[in-house]
DNA sequence: AACCTTAATCGTAATATTACGATTAAGGGG
DNA sequence: CCCCTTAATCGTAATATTACGATTAAGGTT
């Protein structure tokens, strides 16, 4: 059907499933790793660094402030988007525990 | 288009990206965390412990599969599926680094 | 061999995602 | 005020994802 079940699971597993999703696309990679390094948060500074058109990256940047990773602040006529803090503290804390919750080896 | 332009990525984007959509449904969360947990890695249990048809989570078990982070052997009539103690591994490097890699304050 | 169990695959339908061009809205600069 | 820049949104199309029932294939059991 296309539609996800998720009522049907727990509130841990679908905010995990939400930033998963948000990781599943290499322009939302790019992204993240644009405004970690700090080369710039300016909108179309993010667009000319990626191989898609402004709409485009726009829908990502909106997909990433969806979820809270990102904030976008205006700025004059253009718009400054960072890494919202907080947001990644979560994130960190949330996948990091699941990527340390297994300690082999497999059970088969 | 629906197609995303993977070639315009790098390679450690892609592969990010790879392990991000994994990750982005519930089930395959829950499927993750009963393997981790090693209630039991018989599909048929893992059936029974989600909320969703035989066929779906078959489905889900082989994109996990795809990514090669689960791994199914044959047990009689039966598949018991385990957590790929490298592939496993390599997630925990990859995005490991990426959730470190951000070091605030946001820059705006 | 006939039968049951188990899990993958097929067929299908609904919804989501990705992408782009065109348009819109908002902020400066002349 | 008119124009240019910037970025969001709209409209649209192609492809992907999610989900289920039905079928298939393979392994045991009797």
């Amino acid at each position: 059907m296309g539609l996800a079940k998720t009522e049907e699971f727990t509130l841990g597993q679908n905010e995990m499933a939400l930033l998963g999703k948000a990781l599943g696309h290499p322009a939302r990679i790019a992204i993240l790793q644009h405004l970690i390094n700090k080369k710039s948060c300016v909108c179309g500074d993010i667009v000319d660094g990626l191989p898609l058109s402004q709409s485009t990256v726009s829908q990502h940047l909106s997909e990433l402030k969806k979820v809270g990773l990102i904030q976008g602040n205006i700025s004059g006529p253009s718009v400054c988007y960072c890494i919202d803090v907080k947001a990644w503290e979560r994130m960190k804390t949330i996948l990091g525990d699941l990527l340390k919750s297994f300690e082999g080896p497999a059970c088969c």
